[in-house]
Formats: C-alpha cells, sequence, structure tokens
DNA sequence: ATTCTGACTTGGG
DNA sequence: CCCCAAGCCAGAA
C-alpha cells in the first residue's frame, strides 16, 4: 500500500496530546506541595503551555487519579473561577494534606528552601 | 472560517 | 499590591 497519509508534520505539535503529559507532571507533585500551571508546563518540557495545562485538567474526569488540586495559579491561588463547587473541593483535598490558605485565599508555602 | 473566552504566565508601569 | 499587553492553545458560539 501506498505511504500512510501524513496527518500533521513531524516536527509539528500534536495539538491535545499533551494532556497525558501534563498528567504525567502532576503525578510528581509531592504531597502536601502544590505547583503551578507554569511549573506543570515546563515539568512536562512545555514551556508556555501554562493555559493549555488548566484546559486539560478542567477536562479531568473526578475519578481521575492525578492529583489536580495540588496545581494552583502563580499566585498561589486556586484559579477556578466558573465552578465553585470545583475550587471548594480542592481547597478541601489541599487543606486535608496539610496545606495552609491565608485570609485573602493564598496558599502559605511551608518549603522555604534558603 | 472567525471571534471570544478561559482551572495561565511573565514583564512593565 | 493592582492593572495592562503580549504570548499561548483549545473549545464553544
Amino acid at each position: 500500500m501506498s505511504a500512510r497519509v501524513r496527518k500533521r508534520a513531524p516536527d509539528a505539535p500534536a495539538g491535545s496530546d499533551h494532556a497525558s503529559r501534563f498528567y504525567a507532571a502532576v503525578r510528581k507533585i509531592r504531597k502536601g506541595t502544590v505547583a503551578s500551571y507554569g511549573e506543570v508546563a515546563r515539568m512536562a518540557g512545555l514551556p508556555g503551555r501554562a493555559r493549555q495545562v488548566g484546559y486539560a485538567l478542567h477536562r479531568l474526569p473526578w475519578d481521575s487519579t492525578v492529583p489536580w488540586h495540588r496545581v494552583v495559579n502563580a499566585k498561589g491561588e486556586i484559579a477556578i473561577g466558573a465552578d465553585p463547587d470545583a475550587k471548594r473541593e480542592q481547597r478541601r483535598r489541599l487543606e486535608a494534606e496539610g496545606v495552609e490558605f491565608d485570609e485573602r485565599g493564598r496558599v502559605v508555602r511551608d518549603d522555604r528552601r534558603s
């Protein structure tokens, strides 16, 4: 048979295939700690795709084993807006792991490397 | 096809 | 501390 039609160039990014990559990076986040979307994107080897990380996690099913709740924005705050239920769930899970929040709803980072 | 919005980040003011 | 512009990619209207 003829060569199969190449749907995209070998060097072209594969659209939404990065999801698995992001999930793998999120799994690496140690319990009781948090990482920003940008950090996750960087860990996944895709710097600059922070927004896509959020999108990938948004589509993540509730029965997933991926610790999506350990991902917050650069300000250390929960980035969810249009889903107060999920937002509350994230905070609940983090507090269950020992993560503290300040009055403004920002994560208090314990680990302070100096 | 085009436009807008979004679980974002970084840098400058 | 807050606000804004540019960069990024995917999905909904």
